[in-house]
DNA sequence: AGCACGCCGACT
DNA sequence: GTCGGCGTGCTC
């Protein structure tokens, strides 16, 4: 370090210390000077050095007694950021997070703070207006410009740019001619606010009950759990859109938390149909700069209302006053990169800290919320039936041992026939099938060589659409061949089982004349065109649609009535103690799908085993039935969430490396009559991009505080070194 | 998580 | 002789 530099960082020593958050893989706090005439308190937001690099950072505590091993190599905090402070609750959720997933308490910073790059003042758009002669020289891209702007009015200039196809240069060109002038343009309006009285709507009688329980709710203002329980159609989005409209007219936020930002374009306009305006959006596909403006937005509480996915719980509400967690069983809350978290879960937590209403809403509540429900911790409001007094669907099951099609069909005869009937009708049907691609295995009848991935423990699965093979677990893709790479044999390849692309060529060779289409997440290019696909299908241009997981999330077809499941028992199965809730809930909100605007709804669930309590339960309509038995089983087995259980999944790139971490780690685990270390096993999927996987997995009594445990069996385990790897996941949702 | 530093293989 | 692969270690 150069001596002036030196004489002055160190001139300061009795310069304020406090400790500093920064985003990155640490656990712990830094410490730095506060430069002279800074103020600065805990949650302000700072830019600080960090290495070679600088980083935005959040302020957690003022340090009166730095550490004196730190002697000179405090640096300064570079500059305070012109943004509003983090506010205490939401650093106790960032602690409170990082303590419970086993996470550095800096990468849950991290989400908080992914506001990009673009923050401070908003960027000056600048305009461009017609205002002179002609230039001396016309080109044919000044004659396009010219036209453009021949109003005489202010154009943005990179859309005149853009739509003139022409570069920014060629206008910087027509500015020095004095044809053109550039100005700075007005700043936009901010958007009006959304207006809890802008179109209230009539309840029924029942939804009145709910509705009136929701504004108590949000009226009251402390920390309460609802669980807001109706079926598909009943108008749940209506009702506790009355407890968002109370929390406006307290002028705080409200966030609304979804499980796939990417389809609820038909949420954002039911919301502007009761709010007069479309709500602030969070999602991963916002560009960096609406981001900044969004996340400026949001701290600065000029956002009432947020709808996002679950990153939007991590952001800094000015006021937050309510959350909403919409669907709350679905899996998508789960986070299984990174930070292991759950945003429902997650969501309760903030709710609690903040001392603020939450309302998890679902037709098909998830076991643990269910139980919760049951024994009084969460207040239960019904939404009885579908509004407007339609009934649900009708659900039949189709035996495939007795009614199954020939081989290499999909589509059983029954479930053809209802299918010609609903077409007839002019109604849509959907064929579910939760299968990207053609078919899911393909083999070569000479030798029997099946095509799997080169890295990863699983099928190649066939793509016609792409003509491609592909990995569904790492993207690795070859070309589809056509000569068998192990035997040479020509023509010999067949593909086994089906997948959406293979329903659809079975649907349109059923159906010659019916307009098909696929929806499945691997076709989806963006969320623009997914959503104009939808409204496609909305406005009936569509007779029969074939869809993966993708159609069961909140989309409403007014046309549809008929709901085929093509595999019913595809879910279960596999092992996974969670498999029945899920199947049950996953196969109720496709056929929720049906019927919504007739009420002439009809499910067919086309199975191996009718018998199963899920099928039995679906068919029967008969929700309380399943809970109950899933419910008991859960607690016999001592499963969550009457017990606790966490997994360690332990990879490296060779098998006996993951193995004997595993089995080190396992055998120093710590003795404690409460818990159970079950493992090592394989992983299910035993290699990943060519990573070998190992599980061990722990469970507990509910009583035990299983971080803490975790926390102290890792501390004295064997240290991950090289290219092993041990994630810890706490209240894992998928067992893959 | 980044980023630099460091120590071994194929090329301007 | 260097460019660059990613293993290892550090960031107040």
């Amino acid at each position: 370090m150069d001596h002036s530099a030196r004489a002055s960082t160190s001139s300061a020593s009795s310069a304020r210390v406090v400790d500093v958050l920064v985003p990155v893989a640490l656990n712990q706090t830094y410490s730095y000077r506060v430069p002279r005439g800074m103020e600065l308190k805990p949650g302000d937001v700072v830019c600080v050095p960090l290495g070679p690099r600088e980083a935005i950072a959040v302020v957690w505590a003022e340090n009166p007694d730095p550490d004196p091993r730190l002697h000179n190599r405090l640096k300064d905090v570079g500059e305070k950021l012109d943004v509003p402070p983090l506010k205490k609750e939401l650093r106790a959720l960032v602690d409170w997070v990082a303590n419970y997933t086993l996470s550095a308490r800096g990468m849950v910073l991290r989400m908080t703070l992914r506001m990009g790059e673009h923050l401070g003042p908003e960027r000056q758009r600048m305009g461009v207006r017609l205002i002179g002669q002609p230039p001396q020289r016309m080109t044919p891209a000044r004659r396009r410009l010219i036209g453009i702007l021949s109003d005489g009015l202010l154009h943005g200039k990179s859309e005149t740019a853009r739509e003139a196809g022409v570069s920014a240069g060629a206008i910087d060109g027509l500015v020095d001619e004095g044809t053109l002038t550039i100005e700075p343009m007005p700043r936009a309006p901010a958007p009006p606010a959304p207006d809890p009285a802008f179109a209230a709507p009539d309840f029924s009688r029942q939804q009145r009950t709910a509705v009136d329980a929701m504004r108590a709710l949000a009226a009251n203002g402390s920390f309460h759990v609802a669980l807001l329980d109706g079926v598909t159609g009943s108008g749940k989005t209506e009702v506790y859109f009355e407890a968002i409209a109370e929390i406006i007219h307290h002028g705080r936020q409200s966030l609304i938390l979804m499980p796939e930002i990417a389809l609820t374009g038909q949420f954002l306009d039911r919301f502007a149909q009761r709010f007069g305006v479309r709500p602030l959006e969070w999602h991963s596909e916002l560009t960096p700069r609406t981001r900044a403006r969004n996340w400026a937005a949001i701290a600065a509480g000029e956002a009432p209302v947020v709808v996002g996915a679950r990153s939007a719980l991590f952001l800094p509400y000015a006021d937050l006053g309510l959350i909403v967690v919409d669907e709350e069983h679905d899996q998508a809350y789960k986070q299984d990169e990174g930070v292991h978290y759950h945003a429902r879960d997650m969501a309760v937590v903030r709710a609690h800290i903040a001392k603020i209403p939450i309302v998890l809403a679902s037709a098909t509540p998830s076991v643990e919320t269910e139980v919760n429900a049951r024994k009084g911790r969460y207040q239960r409001v019904v939404l009885p039936s579908r509004f407007g007094g339609q009934h649900m669907p009708h659900i039949e099951a189709i035996d495939l041992r007795r009614e199954g099609p020939v081989r290499g069909r999909f589509i059983s005869p029954p479930l053809a026939e209802h299918i010609r009937v609903a077409i007839e009708r002019r109604e849509q049907a959907l064929l579910f099938l939760n299968r990207r691609g053609y078919a899911p295995l393909t083999l070569c009848r000479t030798c029997g060589h099946r095509f799997a991935c080169t890295i990863c423990d699983a099928w190649l699965v066939d793509h016609r659409f792409r003509q491609r093979l592909v990995c569904h677990h790492c993207g690795f893709s070859v070309p589809r061949p056509h000569v068998c790479p192990h035997c040479a044999a020509e023509e010999s390849l067949v593909a086994v089982g089906p997948g959406v692309e293979r329903l659809q060529e079975e649907a349109a060779a059923l159906f010659p004349q019916a307009r098909t289409m696929v929806l499945s997440s691997d076709l989806v290019t963006s969320i623009e065109t997914m959503r104009s696909e939808l409204n496609e299908i909305a406005e009936g241009r569509v007779d029969i649609i074939i869809g993966t997981q993708l159609v069961a999330k909140g989309h409403n077809f007014p046309r549809l009535n008929l709901v085929g499941v093509v595999d019913a028992d595809l879910g279960l199965g596999n092992g996974d103690p969670r498999a029945a809730e899920r199947t049950f809930q996953l196969l109720n909100q496709v056929i929720g799908r049906a019927g919504r605007d007739q009420g002439r709804g009809v499910g067919y669930l086309q199975t191996h085993q009718p018998e199963h309590p899920v099928m039995k339960a679906l068919v029967a309509c008969d929700r309380e039935a399943f809970y109950a038995s899933e419910i008991e089983a859960r607690e016999r087995a001592g499963y969550p969430p009457f017990g606790r259980l966490a997994s360690l999944i332990i990879s490296a790139g060779d098998r006996p490396t993951a193995e004997g971490f595993a089995r080190k780690l396992a055998a120093v685990a710590p003795i404690d009559e409460r818990i159970q270390v079950l493992g090592p096993a394989e992983a299910p999927l035993a290699v990943i991009k060519g990573r070998y996987r190992f599980r061990l997995l722990v469970k507990s009594l509910r009583s035990v505080d299983l971080s803490e445990y975790l926390r102290e069996w890792l501390a004295a385990g064997p240290k991950t070194r090289g290219n092993l790897k041990l994630e810890i996941d706490v209240d894992p949702q998928s067992f893959l």
